[in-house]
DNA sequence: CTGAAAGCGCTAACAT
DNA sequence: ATGTTAGCGCTTTCAG
C-alpha cells in the first residue's frame, strides 16, 4: 500500500507537500504539483480510506441491514441500494437479520462503532411482533441517521421510505372487483407485519365499499411450511373462487398452480393478484399480475435520503416518502 | 461516541491506563481495572473500530463481488458468507458487479484502499468472455488475498471455491440414462461461463460412455430473453424427447411447464433434472429434481479459507476445494 | 512555496 | 501501578 510518506520520501518533500499537491493547493508550486501526481500515478497511490475515516468522522460506508436476503424483494431493494450508494461514492456493509431480534441487534451493535455513517434498516419479523424499538432510538441518539424502508415503526421518529400498501391492495382488490368477481379471498403467509396489516386493510376497505358484493370478505393466513396444502384445501373446499389477492411473495403462484390442477380455467373463471416480483414470472403461465412494488426505487429513495441526512444533518423535519406501486395485468386477470 | 480518552478523564487516569485496564492487563491495579470497566459499561463505550484498523492495518472486514445479487444461487452464497463471517468477527461489503468487467474493476479499486482484509469473489460474466484477469492478479501481488468461488480462472492462482460442475451434470446425465432415456437434452443459457463448459462436458461424457444410447448429444444454448419461446419450439420440434438436464438456474422449471403444455406426461414420458435452487419448488408441480450446489456450503468454504490466509499468512499453497453436490430426485425424474 | 506539528482513537514500547 | 511517547495515514493550521 502506497502512502503519502512514500511519495514524499521519493520526491524529496515532506508529506504535508504531496498532501496539498494532490489536492490542487495553491500553495503548492506547479512543478510539484506536476511531479507529485505523476509520481502517484505511476507508483498507484491512493489514498487509504481507514485513515480518512479516522480524520474525517465519516466512512462513506452505510450500514444496510435487511431480513432476509433470500427473499427477492429485499435482494432487489438492496441491488437499488448498492448502485445508488456506488454513485455517491458510499460503500456498503450489509447485514441479514435473518428475521431475528437478537441479530438485528447485534448487527446494530456491530457497524454502531464507527463502522457506518448511518442505517438503511428493514425491521425483522421478530422485532415487529415484540414490538422492539429501543435498539434503533438508541442509534438515533447517538445522532446516527436512519432510515426505515418497508417494515416500519409509528414508534421510531426517523426518515422511511414506504410503498402504500394500503393503497396497493385495496386497487388491487378494485380491480377483481370491477371484473365482477364475487368470491375474492386474500392470502397472506405475513400476518405479522405491519405491511402485511396495511395490505388486509386495503382489502377490507375496498370490499366493504362494494355494494353489489354480497360475500364476506375472507382473509385466509396460511403458514409458511404449508402453503401448497393450505391453498389446495381452499380451492377443494370452495368451488366458487373467482378472485385471489395473494398479499405476500409466494402464495399467489401457489394459488395459480393449484387453481389449475382443480380445474380452473385462468383468468376466466378465476383471477390472481400476487405482491411478487417479475422474477417469478418464467415459473408461471398464464403470467401472473401483480403489484409492481418498484423496490429499486426504494432502495435507490432510501439511500438518497439517508446520505441526505448524513451530509447535510439533522436540522429538518423526518420525512416518509411513499413510492408508488403499479398494478401490473398480465394473464392470471381479466 | 465514547473515546477512551472520555473515561480517563472521567477516572482522572491516563488513556494509555484505560486502555491497559480494560484489557486485562496485569501492569494494572484490580481496582483501577474494576473502576474502568464499570464505567465503560455504564457510558457503553464501544472500541472504534476504525482506529483499531488504521492501528493494526487490519479492517476485520471482506470484501465480497459477486455478479448478480438477484440470481438466487448468489443470493444463497452470501447468505452463507455472512453467517459464517459474522461468526468469526469479520463484515462484509458487498459489490454487485453486475456481470460486467468495469464495475468489477472499479468494485476492486474501491474496495482496495484499505477497506478490506481481502477478497471473495465469483468473475463477472464479462471478464470471463474477454478472460481478462490483472486486476485480480494485481491485488493478489499487493498481498490482499482473494478466494474465488464457482466462477473461477485457471490464470489466476489463488485460493478457489468449487463445485465439481463436471462430475455434477455427468452424474446427472447418468441417472438419465439409467432410467432408460433414448433422447436426452441439455439446455444452457450460460454458454460463456467456466461452469457451464464444464457441464456440457460432463453430459457429453457421460453420453459417449452409454454404449445402448444411439441419439447424439443435443446441447441447446438458449437465449435469456427468449427461454420460453425457444424451450416451446424444442417440445414442437422434437416428440421423442425424454430427458432434460437444464444446467442453469431458470431452463429447467420452463421445460417443465412447456412440456406439461405439450401434453408431456411427467415423469412418465420425460424426466426433467435442473441446477436450480430449491426457492423454485413452491413453484413447480410436480416437484422438479435438482443437482443441489449446496450454496451455503460455498460461501462459508470461502469465508473460512479467506480468514485462515489472511491470518496465517501466504505461505501454504493455493488450495481449491470441491463442495460436493448432490442430486435431488423428486418428481420430475423416475 | 514548503515544512513542522497536532490530532482523529487506539495500542504498545518505554519510562517513571 | 501508572504515565509518556510514538505511530498507524491523512489533513490542516500555523510557521518559516
Amino acid at each position: 500500500m502506497v502512502t503519502l510518506k512514500h511519495l514524499a520520501e521519493q520526491l524529496n518533500v515532506s508529506v504535508s507537500t504531496v498532501s496539498k499537491a494532490l489536492h490542487d493547493s495553491q500553495e503548492i508550486s506547479a512543478d510539484t504539483i506536476k511531479r507529485t501526481k505523476e509520481l502517484a500515478k505511476i507508483l498507484n497511490y491512493q489514498p487509504n480510506k481507514v485513515a480518512l475515516s479516522l480524520k474525517n468522522n465519516k466512512t462513506k460506508t452505510l450500514g444496510v441491514i435487511v431480513p432476509n436476503i433470500l427473499n427477492h424483494f429485499f435482494a432487489k431493494v438492496l441491488l437499488g441500494i448498492e448502485k445508488e450508494a456506488t454513485k455517491k461514492g458510499y460503500d456498503i456493509i450489509i447485514c441479514n437479520s435473518n428475521e431475528s431480534f437478537d441479530k438485528e441487534l447485534q448487527s446494530i451493535d456491530v457497524l454502531g462503532n464507527g463502522s457506518v455513517d448511518g442505517f438503511i434498516m428493514s425491521i425483522a419479523e421478530e422485532t415487529q411482533i415484540r414490538d422492539e424499538n429501543n435498539h434503533i432510538n438508541k442509534i438515533l441518539k447517538q445522532n446516527l441517521p436512519v432510515v426505515l424502508f418497508d417494515r416500519v415503526s409509528d414508534k421510531i421518529q426517523c426518515d422511511k421510505v414506504i410503498i402504500d400498501d394500503f393503497e396497493a391492495s385495496y386497487k388491487a382488490t378494485q380491480h377483481l372487483l370491477s371484473e365482477g368477481r364475487k368470491h375474492i379471498v386474500l392470502l397472506s403467509n405475513i400476518e405479522e407485519l405491519s405491511v402485511g396489516k396495511l395490505r388486509v386493510n386495503g382489502y377490507l376497505k375496498a370490499i366493504s365499499e362494494a355494494k353489489s358484493y354480497t360475500n364476506k370478505p375472507q382473509v385466509i393466513y396460511i403458514n409458511n411450511n404449508e402453503i401448497e396444502t393450505q391453498v389446495n384445501q381452499l380451492f377443494q373446499q370452495y368451488n366458487d373462487i373467482d378472485g385471489v389477492l395473494s398479499i405476500d411473495n409466494t402464495s399467489g403462484v401457489v394459488a395459480l398452480h393449484k387453481a389449475l390442477k382443480n380445474g380452473y380455467k385462468i383468468p376466466e373463471d378465476l383471477s390472481i393478484i400476487g405482491f411478487s416480483d417479475e422474477n417469478i414470472l418464467p415459473f408461471t403461465d398464464p403470467k401472473l399480475s401483480t403489484v409492481s412494488q418498484h423496490a429499486l426505487d426504494i432502495g435507490s429513495t432510501s439511500v438518497t435520503m439517508l446520505i441526505n441526512r448524513i451530509e447535510n444533518g439533522n436540522q429538518n423535519q423526518h420525512l416518509t416518502k411513499h413510492i408508488n406501486t403499479t398494478l401490473e395485468l398480465r394473464g392470471t386477470t381479466k
